[in-house]
DNA sequence: ATCTTTCTACGAATTTTTTCGTAAATAATT
DNA sequence: AATTATTTACGAAAAAATTCGTAGAAAGAT
């Protein structure tokens, strides 16, 4: 149940969307997005870090480490999620939706899928 | 569009969900709340690093001073919603809900209350 | 009036997170 | 073969966040 860092979580990201990467393809990728520049060394750190934690993990099989996230991206969504509701929304996952739905631009499609699932829900809690 | 650190955000709980308070008050809070305890200087600190960077505001008319809130709770929500989406969610708010729905449970009536305000956005979306 | 408690201010120690420099090994290039 | 580049390992510096100790002022208690 360990929250990763920031930093760390900029690193997960990536290996979510586009899947299991060397420090060199990840470290291009972090200087793409972010303004200021990031060491090579600095990236290496970090999934050494993340590797410790058991929040990716490296195939060694060739000398330019390949690293994967060694956790699903939805555990790290449920624990944020947990985390921000208890520290921000008392603990109401409720108000977070509305407050969520509220800011977001949602167009009617993604309106109907979560209208969808509310249905949904209804019916189960029957 | 400070985003306020943990410790903080815990200090801005407090004020959000029960007013100004003093820092004796604060302190008390955390410390029952919080299992590892948290020293009255450490809470006093924190209040003058806030005071700083404006997110709480001090009457200090008596010797003992009264801290409030300086931002909205929805501001707060705000930011965090938006950062957490942007780091973890893609950049979509919806994935955000629908996860939050699946992991939630929440009872008919707030099931109810979600759908009235998804309802009440597909009128305005025409 | 003296002693004790409570409070604020503030510097600084501690811990956590982020960052990088350097060394050694392997691979690639000339 | 010698030089240059790339990679990993790792210690440690730098920055950010958390924590507290101490001093002095104000209030309360004896």
């Amino acid at each position: 149940m360990n929250k990763p860092t920031d930093s760390e979580l900029n690193i997960l990201r990536l290996l979510f969307e586009q899947g299991p990467q060397t420090v060199r393809q990840l470290n291009d990728r972090l200087n793409e997005q972010s303004s200021k520049a990031i060491g090579y060394t600095t990236t290496l750190k970090f999934l050494q870090i993340m590797l410790e934690k058991g929040l990716v993990s490296s195939d060694k099989s060739s000398r330019t480490h390949v690293y994967a996230a060694a956790v699903a991206e939805n555990e790290v969504r449920a624990g944020l999620l947990d985390r921000i509701v208890d520290q921000a929304f008392r603990g109401s996952a409720t108000e977070l939706i509305i407050q969520a739905l509220g800011q977001a631009d949602t167009n009617a499609e993604e309106l109907a899928a979560i209208k969808a699932l509310i249905e949904q829900k209804e019916r189960e809690n029957q």
